[in-house]
DNA sequence: GTCAAGACGGCACGTGCCGTGCCGTATGCT
DNA sequence: AGCATACGGCACGGCACGTGCCGTCTTGAC
């Protein structure tokens, strides 16, 4: 896994091939064909692995700026070369490999997922959100925007950009009253 | 371009290749090459070509009922085989092909981001948003939870969804209050 | 009407990486 | 001590890449 992430970090993903990882590990193809069945999932592995320290969101009792705190983390960490093109790159795998997919969701999104519903589900209850508010919503409705800039736009996302999603999406976009 | 989406329909995108598409087609593999410098961008143009009648956002007078037009339509577009997987490919190569990203960009998320913007324009003159709303953020906000659920957690997406997903923005999360 | 320039289809080539098979060695378990 | 297993190293066939070359056909200028 350290072989697979220097070797993209150094040429990018696409150049990334599981015979130089063997190589640059000091290893025979097939024992890394014997842990990981893709190029794909061994680079999901890698990628997660070293970044397994999930991002927490904190809870000082005011949900935005909590929110607003965790996702700057996050940012943060995708802004930092050479997270943000190997997290697109594993994106990118995801979008033709099932495998991949899969395992981006049960191992990064859902945990995640899970973390900022039990966020929101404290304000909810806190009454810091509509007492109808769809949590199982709340994580596309908060990070949706995001992924879009991220992953489609591929602008940079800056801090004053997630506090601007925020504004929006906690003001709500109706005229209040 | 037609031989590229009879090929990307039968066996998908990751099997298509050029050489395949030079075949169907008739062609020699100069001729391909001598239009498009990469596989990712003859796909790119094959794709939006065949769907260029954009998505237009009808004017009814309510926005959000316009909104879910437009979005419902798109959506069934993507739910609609083989064009979902073949529109996830595209955004997947996007990734890591600077090109595509820029093409996508320019010939598919810019357009429609500017019948959006324009369209809120109009909601908000009439005051059914609120005079603050940062409508440059509109598409990111309206689209960005879709494509997180259709490209991350790629479940399948309904008109319900679109529906509890224009609720909860337009409602707003805060307690009315 | 002629002719040069360019685009074309067809074919072959070298290259890179795939995934797998085989071999001889080393390690670890009983 | 003996055996099974994992290993590193190597070689292979296969595929698609991108690029030459060749002979033909179309096109436009004069």
């Amino acid at each position: 896994m350290r072989a697979a992430l220097e070797l993209a970090r150094e040429s990018g993903y696409a150049k990334l091939n599981i015979e130089a990882v063997a190589a640059r590990a000091g290893v025979g193809k097939h024992t890394v064909y014997r842990r990981w069945p893709s190029k794909g999932l061994l680079f999901l592995d890698s990628l997660l692995t070293v970044n397994e320290p999930v991002l927490d969101i904190p809870d000082t009792g005011d949900v935005v700026a909590d929110l607003r705190r965790q996702i700057c983390a996050a940012v943060d960490l995708l802004g930092m070369p050479p997270w943000g093109p190997l997290y697109r790159d594993l994106v990118g795998e995801a979008q033709h490999d099932p495998a991949v997919a899969a395992g981006l969701n049960e191992r990064f999104i859902r945990p995640q997922t899970e973390k900022t519903v039990a966020r929101l589900e404290v304000a909810k209850a806190q009454g810091q959100l509509a007492p109808d508010f769809d949590l199982g919503l709340g994580m596309a409705i908060l990070s949706g925007p995001l992924y879009f800039t991220f992953l489609i736009t591929q602008e940079p996302v800056t801090h004053d950009y997630v506090d601007r999603v925020l504004d929006a999406l906690f003001a709500g976009m109706r005229p209040r009253h």
